[in-house]
Parts: C-alpha cells; structure tokens; sequence
DNA sequence: TTGCAAGGTTACCAAATGGAAACTCGAAAC
DNA sequence: GTTTCGAGTTTCCATTTGGTAACCTTGCAA
C-alpha cells in the first residue's frame, strides 16, 4: 500500500522561494566572508583582500559587483592619488549580518565538536 | 604615497575560519531548503522531493549524505513495506534554523524591493 | 623616465556541479 | 506474471565556477 505522502507543517509559501531568492545573493564563493568584513565599516578593495587571503581579484571583483547590483553594498569613490574605493554595507546588507552571525556560531559549534572528533580517534 | 591599511576593527579570527567552514556545510545546493524542510519534523525522501519540486534524485541524496556525514541530520530506516526513510534534524541542525531563518527574512525584504522596481520600472 | 600604487580587466584552463534519464532492488498488490 | 512503490544509484553531459597570470590606467614620486 502507498504511503500517505504528510502534509508540511512547515510548507514553504508558494510561488518564488525567499530562502532561494535569498541564497541566490549570498550563495556565491567568499559572499558571505566579504559582507562580514564590511560588517564593522568602509573597507576598500585591497584592504577586502587582505581581510580574505585565499580570494582572488577575480572573485573578489565579482562578488562586489553582484553585491552592488542586488543592493547589499554600496561603492565610494575617493579621490585620492591614485583614487580608492570603498565598500560598505547598505541597510539591506545590514540585515544580513544578523544571520551570518547565526552561521559563525553554528561554525564554531562544528569546530568544537570536529576537534573532539579527532581527539577521540 | 600608499595608502595606509586600516586595520579591521572586526577580524576574522587567525586559523580555520568558522564562517567558511559553516558555508562549506550549507553551501551546496537547495541545502538549505532540506533543513528548512524539515524544521518542523521528520520528513521522507519522497516527501522532500514534493516539498522541493526542482531538487533532483541525484542532488537530494547528495545533500541528505553530506548533511548526515557533518551531523546536521539523521536517518531513520523504517521496516514498513516498501521500507521508508525518515530525516530528521539533530540538535546540530535544529541551531541552523535561526540562521536560515534570518536568510528567509532578508529573502521576503529582497522580494518586496525586487517588486517595488519592477512597478517602477 | 622609470616605477609603483590602486583597482581593476581579460584570457585561458581545470575542476566541480548539477540536471536528465534510465536502471536497480525487494516485497507486495493486482 | 507483472506492475507499483520507496529509495535510491549510475551514466552521461553541459554549464558554471573559480584559479592563475598577465595586462591596463593614471598620477605622483624618486
């Protein structure tokens, strides 16, 4: 007999998923790590790639960009020799901090319990 | 003359990073609509494939996989006939359902500007 | 007059990713 | 017998990514 398919309790609301629309905007590489760099101020484009070592110019280019275009930062051109440009969040970007808090923490819960992990073996 | 690196009032701490290593956790593919999915109980693959319409066999099982090998979801053979398989969230997963739900309310602000243009336009 | 700094851009390449569709398996219903 | 169901697995393929490295521009400084 075919299993009774259970209702969602938690369905998610129909047409264009929040969630994907969301991740959609914060789910490319290094996303997440420059939106928590820019989260305590202005940084500019070489301070970015100080903060996050391992991301090339290329990425890092990029995701400025996308983050632009989708209104979680905002570019400052500063007429310094040679000019500069800073990056800052927008108030929309701001909101996201809140949840990439949520995930540092659940990050540190995963290093204590993969540090415990390997002790035990 | 260079300018000057300012330091960043909000570091990333030295060593493994907490937040990369938590994305490199959620960061696949409708990962996080399977927790979202499941935030209110355990569900059965084929009640995850209704749930996530354009999630493929092949993709869910991945992500079922990967979530049960980093201890964010457990599986649950049962003896029905055929036998069904139930997912549900650890305590590991059930502390990533505020941070997705911060994403989902940053995703509905998203919707709401993303339509606010289109009329604009 | 050469060179460096800042903030990129461009071309090329390899690896990873995801989608589609077909196939498996064991029990049970028709 | 053979079809169905749940839960996958497997194969193949196209696309998307991201990395590397070289190049560009402008103005100031040595």
């Amino acid at each position: 007999m075919a299993l009774k398919m259970r209702r969602n309790h938690a369905p998610q609301p129909p047409g264009e998923c929040a969630l994907t629309l969301c991740m959609g905007v914060i789910g490319g590489a290094w996303t997440v790590n420059v939106i928590w760099c820019l989260r305590a101020g202005p940084r500019r484009f070489s301070e970015l790639r100080a903060d996050i070592p391992p991301i090339s110019a290329k990425v890092l280019t990029a995701r400025l960009r996308e983050l632009e275009e989708s209104g979680v930062v905002s570019r400052l051109v500063k007429p310094t020799s040679p000019p500069s440009v800073e990056y800052s969040l927008t108030d929309l970007g701001a909101e996201l901090v809140p949840a990439i808090d949520s995930i540092v923490s659940v990050g540190h819960r995963l290093k204590s319990i993969r540090s415990g992990r390997e002790s035990a073996v």
